[in-house]
DNA sequence: CTATTGATGGTC
DNA sequence: ACCATCAATAGG
């Protein structure tokens, strides 16, 4: 699966960077979480698309969240990145450990929106897969309306990073 | 046209 | 636990 996969990964934006440590997989318009369940709109068309883009949008009125579409062509998935670890460019002490955190921290707005994951000046650098131990999965974050679908492990994080969404996450962050 | 609602984060 | 703040929907 692509959010496991994706974790360890570089997410690079200009000078800005930092190390995938959490995400979340969306699977397609019967998965009732994701944006596409709803149907095709001017918003989430590019769910649909090639996968290696940026899917960008805009939340809470005052939130930008990232997803890499991940999908061939006509398929609609994509996997929203929760949390990364500053790796470069970046003010000292800067959190990316929540989706709209991280958009802002590396300066990911809807004028990123469909960027090519690749080719761009948004992109994602690859990076050797991580052991098994460290990789933990549970629930995803704020789909509790998904029914079923709510409940699905589709949320991967490195355990223990400090990149991890505390939001509503879980994870035992004061192992002394 | 108006009302509702989020794949959130910061503050109270 | 509550609020900020708005685009995309659903409904009239």
């Amino acid at each position: 699966m692509v959010a496991r996969a994706l974790l360890g990964k570089v997410l690079v934006h200009g000078r800005r960077a930092g190390r995938i440590v959490e995400t979340e997989a969306y699977v397609g318009t019967h998965d009732l979480a994701c944006h596409a369940a709803r149907g095709r709109t001017r918003r989430n068309a590019l769910l649909w698309g090639p996968p290696g883009r940026a899917y960008v949008y805009f939340i809470y009125g005052m939130h930008w969240c990232f997803n890499a579409v991940t999908s061939k062509e006509g398929v609609a998935s994509a996997v929203l990145v929760r949390g990364l670890e500053p790796l470069a460019g970046l003010p000292p002490g800067t959190r990316l450990d929540g989706p709209a955190l991280l958009c802002r921290g590396l300066g990911i707005t809807g004028a990123q929106n469909g960027l090519d994951l690749v080719h761009s000046s948004l992109r994602i650098l690859d990076a050797p897969a991580l052991r098994r131990g460290s990789v933990a999965r549970g629930p995803r974050i704020g789909v509790d309306y998904a029914g079923e679908w709510a409940a699905a492990p589709l949320r991967f994080w490195v355990v223990g990073s400090s990149g991890v969404s505390r939001g509503s996450g879980r994870q035992p962050r004061s192992v002394r």
